[in-house]
RNA sequence: GUGGUUGUAGUUCAGUUGGUUAGAACGUCGGAUUGUGGUUCCGAAGGUCGUGGGUUCAAAUCCCAUCAUCCACCCCA
């Protein structure tokens, strides 16, 4: 045996019925952007090392993939450069592309390359694969996709509304139970601001995060450890210890923080957004949830995250809003708010809830045995007719043995099977069999396009 | 980056204190069945035991190295 073939670690191929199902995702997901106005770009697979570095704090340019210079890479540099054996030094003189680490960056790159072109409120979605070169584990991959749909340029709470509707849209079509957990930045800083700690919103907002995780004691720990002082830590207690609905705990913070100027303009962006929620129907659970940090330093206002019900799962979709997406790279205020769907882990969340359709758009849906040269001439034309109809329709390319023919409409989950031998030929008609319920039934051509059009 | 796990057939895994020719299930192919699949029965093919070295009369089994894998941590989707 020859050494066996094999892929990189964290990447995965898909099989035709993966496919089926990832793109069932993915189309559901599409119909609902384009259904409140989103329109698709896409992006290069790699980006200018200068467009990705120093985006996503120092973990982050580890974890990007960097490509190797093409031609003679080694020609140009020095001989001290390859003997001081600085990695980072090294890295700049042989690689100036990398492979997108998500979607965000690049969009802002494309939003600030065509600012002149671009029509404002620009309404965009993308759904393309990013890589990061972390170690993989379950679940987690080096290349994935990211499907966002993302606002720039209009500071509208309607913008955070409607993303809600899209993902209660999402969902309720996915037919997965799921609960919206919200949050907004300036909520947190406000808390940070009234408990006299300003500029430690970061480590009081990942260490927040944890709370549902690790518990409220090693969240106090870890503060402390952080360097926040105990009186800090105090006055916090009774903030992580809110308890009610999302109107009382709103209540509760309007009083709390009401000698913050950006916490209570937080407030007012919340008490905005729900009420506005409160009077749609949705399938969706929405609640206030002040735990909820996200690890992402650049959000700046609303921050999002959805959780499946029913399942000890991450979360599946998740996002907010981001006041200077553009800024970096020399287009400032400009606003963006999104999410991004994991479709990773919606993908896991159907296939153990069995929630896949059984049959899609992308699979065959009637088979016609071959047995032999006239017969294939007899087919013909009703293939073509079902066709015409929108109706998948193969043939099987060999007169092959009836059994390998009928193995292979099993395994590719056709539903129906057409026979048409020499006695079917002799009285113009097409035997139908119905692979589910083994049934079958003498039919003419045109009762054949009827009967599989209606089911 | 840190810690651990496991590498045996296409796949999932057995394989005794080291001992003759390394097994099973599923899958594949063929047959029972020249026009009937998913359920039955029979048969066949398929392995340099991850790779390299060492110990031994003898290694899938013990030791070392190396590569790969999966899991957890950090971080994230």
């Amino acid at each position: 045996m020859a050494q066996k073939p094999s892929i990189p670690k964290g990447t995965r191929d898909f099989s035709p019925a993966e496919m089926v199902k990832r793109n069932y995702i993915f189309e559901t997901i599409k119909e609902v952007f384009r259904l409140y106005g989103f329109q698709p770009i896409e992006t290069p697979a790699m980006e200018n090392l200068s467009t990705l570095m120093g985006k996503y704090g120092e973990e982050g340019d580890k974890l990007l993939f960097k490509i190797l210079n093409s031609g003679d890479f080694a020609g140009n540099v020095q001989d001290e450069t390859w003997t001081e054996k600085n990695s980072n030094k090294l890295t700049s003189k042989i690689s100036e592309k990398g492979l997108r680490y998500d979607l965000t960056v690049p969009t802002a790159r494309f939003v600030v390359q065509y600012q002149n072109e671009i029509i404002f409120p620009f309404k965009r979605y993308q759904i393309q694969p990013v890589w990061r070169a972390d170690r993989p584990q379950k679940g987690r991959y080096r290349e994935f996709y990211q499907c966002d749909v993302d606002v720039i340029g209009s500071n509208s709470v309607l913008n955070e509304v409607e993303l809600v509707q899209i993902i209660d849209d999402v969902f309720s079509r996915l037919k997965i139970r799921t609960v919206v957990k919200i949050n907004n930045r300036k909520i947190l800083s406000g808390i940070a601001e009234v408990i006299g700690e300003n500029n430690r919103i970061a480590d009081i907002t990942v260490a927040i995060d944890k709370l549902d995780k690790i518990g409220l004691e090693k969240v106090n720990a870890e503060l402390s450890e952080k360097g926040v002082s105990s009186e800090a830590i105090e006055n916090l207690q009774p903030i992580l210890a809110l308890k009610g609905s999302t109107a009382e705990k709103i209540a509760q913070l309007e009083n709390i923080l009401s000698g913050s100027g950006i916490g209570l303009k937080g407030i007012a962006e919340i008490k905005k957004l729900f009420g506005y929620l409160g009077n749609l129907q949705l399938n969706t659970e929405v609640e206030l949830d002040l735990t909820l940090a996200r690890g992402l330093n650049y959000y700046t206002g609303a921050i999002f995250e959805v959780k499946a019900k029913d399942f000890e799962m991450g979360s599946i979709c998740g996002g907010g809003r981001y006041d200077d997406l553009t800024g970096i790279f020399g287009l400032p205020n400009v606003s963006g708010v999104g999410v991004s769907f994991g479709a990773e882990r919606i993908y896991d969340v159907l296939l153990q809830a069995n929630l896949f359709p059984q049959h899609s758009a992308e699979t065959t849906k009637v088979l016609f045995v071959n047995f032999g040269e006239r017969e294939e001439a007899y087919c013909l034309p009703v293939l073509a007719g079902l066709r015409k109809m929108g109706i998948n329709a193969e043939i099987f390319p060999d007169s092959a043995k009836m059994q390998k023919q009928m193995t292979y409409a099993n395994k590719k989950n056709i539903p129906f099977v057409v026979l048409a031998g020499e006695s079917e030929m002799q009285a113009q008609k097409f035997t139908l069999k119905n692979m589910e319920t083994g049934e079958q039934n003498s039919v003419s051509a045109e009762e054949l396009i009827n009967i599989l059009s209606q089911s």
